[in-house]
DNA sequence: CCGGATCCCCAGGGATACTG
DNA sequence: CAGTATCCCTGGGGATCCGG
């Protein structure tokens, strides 16, 4: 990318990330850790082949990104994050906070994956009782599975299934994740093709983080 | 900008301000206030007349940016934020701190203007004194000039000049901000033309957010 | 199948000139 | 002052191809 020319931080961070795809790329390598490119490839659904390489290239020559071998099984490259990489975590938790507010209406055709799905309640709740007893919570948004771990006084999501959940949420993502950061409310939410089956009670213990609440948008 | 077409809240919000000088057009927004196209031309050095005018466009019809008619004193017209455009505030609050890696070195004929300057140590230091008396602090780097005001608990900083402050520096921007965010001391401060003057013990009131502090790096 | 490289084409951005 | 108009050029989308 071309530089902005400015002495300015904001500008600097966008000199090295602002380019189309990267904060994005960034964000595959955050929720999914260590990846292969045809991971990561799959987890940016409109990529084009050759823009990803030359995005790895230069985030791996900027620092951001190492490229390493993978650990015996498999005998490919993967690339992970390096610490300063790693270190834009609060830009992508600003940044999809800020976004949470136009997710409301779903545009046909849009991709969706499991992991997406995850870090909204993992980066955005607490949990209102942290004291309480272990839970989990599976959820299912277009076929895309995701668990929510409640324990220890925090809120940890991870993509796939869990045996036993005490609550299952199933139906559209924009309902599901309208529910978990109470945006909408479980009538709603039915009415939007949402199925709930469980201890529903444990919705009252994500707390929606602050910038969240503001207010329900039409 | 073409959409990313993921169900995702940090691709929606890219969808939205990842275009090309959009954020630093917002950084202007919110460190300005209400400001005529031409001041944005002005604290937008390089920006291309007709992009700046389309991206006002865009950000207007997006609702992130309201177009109004100043006040009387003069006849123009003034671009605001929306509450929705000023809640991206943590967005750059986070750009910024992250980029701040990145000012060790400054390159040469980047463009530095005084609100650049004042936003360092209003967003990324605080008081460690909360109830120490109030105190002025001069910045004056290459030739811009900002004034930090400590009182009342907190770190406020504006672009301009103060009459009696209690400490000045004068340098160049890399080792004022340095100084400022305690990542270079006072002995290489002043080997890279840093001049100070006054109670240099009010530098060890601003104490540096978390983010910052890591490690000074080379 | 994985990990790209190559090619073509078009939209978005840069620079400058011009206008109400 | 507040933009438009124009031209040019680069960066990115999309498809295909290629070596391991």
């Amino acid at each position: 990318m071309r530089s902005y020319g400015q002495y300015c931080s904001i500008a600097r961070a966008l000199d090295l990330v602002g380019d189309r795809w990267t904060l994005l790329l960034v964000r595959e390598l955050l929720l999914r850790g260590p990846s292969r490119y045809t991971d990561l490839k799959n987890g940016l659904p409109g990529v084009a082949a050759n823009l990803l390489a030359t995005r790895l290239r230069e985030l791996e020559q900027m620092g951001l990104v190492r490229r390493e071998d993978a650990p015996p099984p498999v005998a490919t490259q993967v690339y992970e994050l390096t610490e300063d990489g790693a270190a834009l975590e609060p830009v992508l938790k600003a940044l999809g906070l800020w976004g949470m507010r136009y997710m409301n209406e779903e545009h046909a055709g849009d991709a969706f994956q499991a992991s997406w799905l995850a870090y909204v309640p993992a980066w955005f709740t607490n949990d209102a009782d942290p004291a309480g007893p272990p839970a989990a919570i599976q959820l299912v948004a277009d076929d895309e599975h995701a668990v929510i771990e409640l324990g220890d006084g925090s809120v940890r999501a991870r993509a796939g299934r869990t045996d036993h959940p005490d609550l299952t949420l199933v139906g559209p993502a924009r309902a599901v994740l309208g529910v978990l950061l109470a945006k909408i409310d479980l009538q709603r939410a039915r009415a939007l093709g949402l199925t709930v089956k469980g201890r529903r009670d444990l919705l009252g213990r994500l707390r929606p983080a602050k910038g969240l609440s503001e207010a329900p948008r039409p």
